[in-house]
DNA sequence: CTTTGCATACGAAAACAATCGTAGTAACGT
DNA sequence: ACGTTACTACGATTGTTTTCGTATGCAAAG
């Protein structure tokens, strides 16, 4: 059975600079993340060499500067939170959390018509 | 000065209840919270406790059994949240989130409509 | 070769969150 | 009136996450 290793904030914040960059070694990772948030180098090696443990990257150490990799999928992760945040913070309603979601910030027409080209798609099931 | 209380999770399952009640004494938080969580009496008053301190309850202690209410707006706390998430976690698109949460677990028909005349809706503007 | 700089490793503190035990006290039933 | 139950208060403990300081090593530049 497949543990729930559920990752905290810090570690979602390294997580995205993986899943965009593909790979990457700790200080590209830590100046990524320096644009937004306000911490030492050591921190985020750290919290990667954590998430080493965890099985959340893995990592190439065979040249002297490691190079990681996410190893859990983006959408599946994605997911987890979601569902985690539908049941805890909506009642279970999706709805809600998508109008939350469209309310808050307009997202542009073209986003708005993949929604909806979604939502056809779904309703044909 | 708006102070950015982002709750804990445990403070978010008692505002749900205070929500959905209105108000409620801490027993009765206590009881709705057990029927998912398994946790002490004195753990969710303690919690609530925390919370007034914070200004994210108010509470009528003018009676043995104290009744509280949440302090902060059910729309504003989703939207605060919801809102941190998509920057966080989907690069501030959205369209992702949403798509995520519909394709997480289908909504209903009645549901989706009602996604689709929102959609609508915010086209026209 | 030596200095300097960038890497990793790792322990430990600090910050934050959740949990519980215990004490004190008001209310209630009998 | 008395024992039992229902509350609040609050300190202390435990658990988790984040943060940093320091040790150490390698490698490139001078």
């Amino acid at each position: 059975m497949k543990e729930i290793n559920k990752p905290t904030e810090g570690e979602i914040a390294i997580l995205n600079v993986l899943w965009e960059k593909g790979e990457a070694s700790v200080r590209t990772v830590f100046e990524e993340i320096s644009l937004t948030k306000e911490s030492g180098y050591t921190t985020t090696l750290k919290l990667m060499q954590i998430m080493l443990e965890k099985g959340l990257v893995t990592r190439d150490d065979s040249a002297r500067t490691h190079i990681y990799k996410a190893a859990v999928n983006r959408e599946k992760t994605q997911k987890q939170i979601v569902h985690k945040m539908i049941a805890g913070l909506f009642a279970g309603s999706s709805a809600q959390l998508v109008m939350q979601a469209l309310g808050d910030q307009t997202p542009d027409e073209a986003e708005l018509a993949e929604i909806e080209s979604y939502i056809k798609h779904l309703k044909n099931k």
